[in-house]
DNA sequence: TTTTTTGTTGATTGACGAGTCAATAAACAA
DNA sequence: TTGTTTATTGACTCGTCAATCAACAAAAAA
């Protein structure tokens, strides 16, 4: 009994139940079949509105990382001053739509991608390019020339928790991992603890 | 025409090869087939001494950190104060026998192997253990009781920027990483520039 | 010399998975 | 009503790959 329409509500199951089926693979090891019937469909189903295997890995990663955009952005509206709005990226990266498991399983896991596909790869160096961005823009009225270096190791530091999560995840991390980059922020600007 | 003494010279060929592959491949996704053949041998003879796919991939896992462990341990003989040691330490990260495109690329899927083998969990495990006390070691002197948080942050910065250049690899990057970390180093220090 | 150990591979097996296709069915348009 | 578009799947094709095996060869031990 096909009801009409069913488009984009397939496809965002497909989506959810990939980045699901990363996380809970830890890899990017998993079959088309595994994708659909966690999203309750026939893998046919699942060929048929995305062609293929990479295109939905593709789908999976636009949205990651829309999500996480979406973070950021809502976060900076409350944020008036440079040092709020810097905090504000800080927080929204570790915030609880984006450092959960499986995500964060995905994330890594997209880096992989990335060394085969192109897309994957350019859909990373937006990302890190916009956060790079995002920093700089808040971080050079407060560091002059100072700021493309400090940018760049907040940016990796953000990063590299990331990655030291893919491996240990326990309940309080995000707060630790706030604090963390939080305190290498501080740094940064020169505030003595 | 069998020569004997074969077994360590095939081990040490296949296990240079698995890295080696791995970075052409970009991804765990390399056959056994390749592997051997890119070492001169049958794949049946892969199996023959290791046994299993899963045991080749352990086995380059732990040749790759014990070539870090060596370079670190190496650096650290030519250092005697803790700032000399440290900066040893981050250099030894980036020098020239890791900080290459394969290596970096199968460093990234060792974490994604971590996600499925324990075994490699508990290697990746150790790495980081092993950084940080070796941090921690020397940053104490320095900064008491500051000194497990600054750790943290320049383990993680480290592994950030290891992740980095998974996605975007030049040539002069180790200068400019070795140099952006020193710089993270310095200010955790207390040291304006 | 016979036997055992070590090295080596081509061929095969058995499983699994991506992608295709034909067929079915409901909704909608003409 | 008839034709077209959208939804949906079971069955099938074709390829790949990890792992195993049988067989051969040479060195070393007996």
């Amino acid at each position: 009994m096909p009801k009409l329409g069913m488009e984009p509500i397939r496809r965002a199951a497909l989506v959810k139940a990939t980045i699901d089926e990363i996380g809970a693979n830890g890899s990017l090891d998993v079959t088309v079949s595994q994708i659909a019937k966690r999203a309750g469909m026939s893998s046919a189903l699942a060929h048929h509105y995305f062609g293929g295997k990479e295109q939905i890995f593709l789908a999976a990663m636009r949205h990651t990382l829309s999500v996480y955009a979406a973070e950021v952005r809502g976060a900076l509206i409350m944020a008036d001053t440079p040092r709020e709005r810097l905090e504000a990226i800080i927080r929204a990266g570790f915030g609880t739509s984006n450092f959960r498991r499986e995500v964060i399983a995905a994330w890594l896991n997209f880096y992989v991608l990335a060394q085969t596909s192109g897309e994957a790869k350019r859909l990373l160096t937006i990302y890190q390019r916009r956060l790079h961005a995002n920093l700089m823009f808040n971080l050079r009225p407060l560091l002059g020339d100072d700021a493309q270096d400090a940018a760049y190791r907040i940016g990796g530091l953000i990063d590299g928790i990331y990655l030291r999560e893919a491996l240990t995840i326990t309940k309080t991390s995000s707060k630790a991992a706030t604090k963390h980059v939080l305190a290498a922020l501080d740094l940064e600007l020169g505030k003595t603890k």
